[in-house]
DNA sequence: TGTAAGTTGAAATCCGTTTTCATTATCGTG
DNA sequence: CACGATAATGAAAACGGATTTCAACTTACA
């Protein structure tokens, strides 16, 4: 049994909630998933397979995830809100392109140093945050390029 | 009269947009306030002095300002669209409380830079970022021990 | 001025999130 | 195993903020 698994099961437990098939059908298909997709879109996709699955139930579940620290919501400000994998994944920040919508990862410790050293100059007690660049991606921006010459 | 206003008054003549008396008014409300109010927190406040303008043209109005550069929109994951002014407002990143919703703002030239060098190694063409560190800040942390004690 | 075109405010609509509620499933216990 | 208390489910409704609609009104400019 993976990881997530266990550590879902025992939070229902601690919570006194219910272990039921649609839980465990999302769980796996929630760490299945590596893309950054939102609510909807996981639902879209999971529904492929289990099409006896509400929409409801789904947006539940992955608040449940996020409550027992399996996922993270982010935001990348366009009115949908999304969960990635947090269990067993670093921590990171995001770029995001506004060409094709691709979400990539990176990490950057100095960053993270100096968020650390800005908060402390201005005495507050960070607890996180949030770091996206926006841009076009290689991709998009090479495409643009052809496009022009 | 002010360089935003010009610049305002420009844009509009440049878009064949009008200039009336409510889109005058809003922008010297919008210069006036400077902490970082929601489109229906601004509202609320212009709303006391001037009785008759309706959301539906300060929404309006706000987006006007973010097209011509005179305002920026944020997005504090709060689900509420904020506007700030952004001309002659050096680039900046947010501290934001969680205790008492304070937004306060900071600039690293530092971190500006890794950001950039994050950016090109992933061969990205950044356009913007965000940056924000959420936790509390000295008050509402201090407030927090002496309750405890 | 006259008039074409843009603006306004109220109300309606949109759209993602969250809640409601009647029904069904789970879990601990006898 | 069967019971009963309690939680979960899915469909639909409600919610909340952003955006659009539309008829009346205002502006710019010939």
């Amino acid at each position: 049994m993976k990881k997530s698994e266990e550590l879902f099961i025992n939070y229902l437990a601690c919570k006194r909630l219910k272990n039921t098939s649609q839980r465990m059908i999302i769980l796996n298909a929630f760490l299945r998933q590596k893309s950054h997709l939102s609510t909807e879109g996981f639902y879209l996709q999971l529904r492929k397979k289990n099409p006896g699955i509400g929409y409801a139930t789904v947006h539940r579940t992955l608040k449940l995830f996020a409550e027992c620290g399996i996922a993270s919501e982010r935001n990348f400000g366009d009115g949908q809100m999304r969960f990635e994998v947090s269990l067993g994944n670093e921590h990171h920040d995001h770029l995001v392109c506004t060409g094709c919508g691709r979400i990539l990862e990176f990490e950057n410790q100095q960053i993270e140093q100096l968020q650390l050293d800005v908060a402390r100059t201005h005495n507050f007690m960070m607890k996180e945050h949030r770091l996206e660049l926006y841009g076009l991606c290689s991709d998009c921006h090479t495409a643009a390029e052809m496009s022009v010459s």
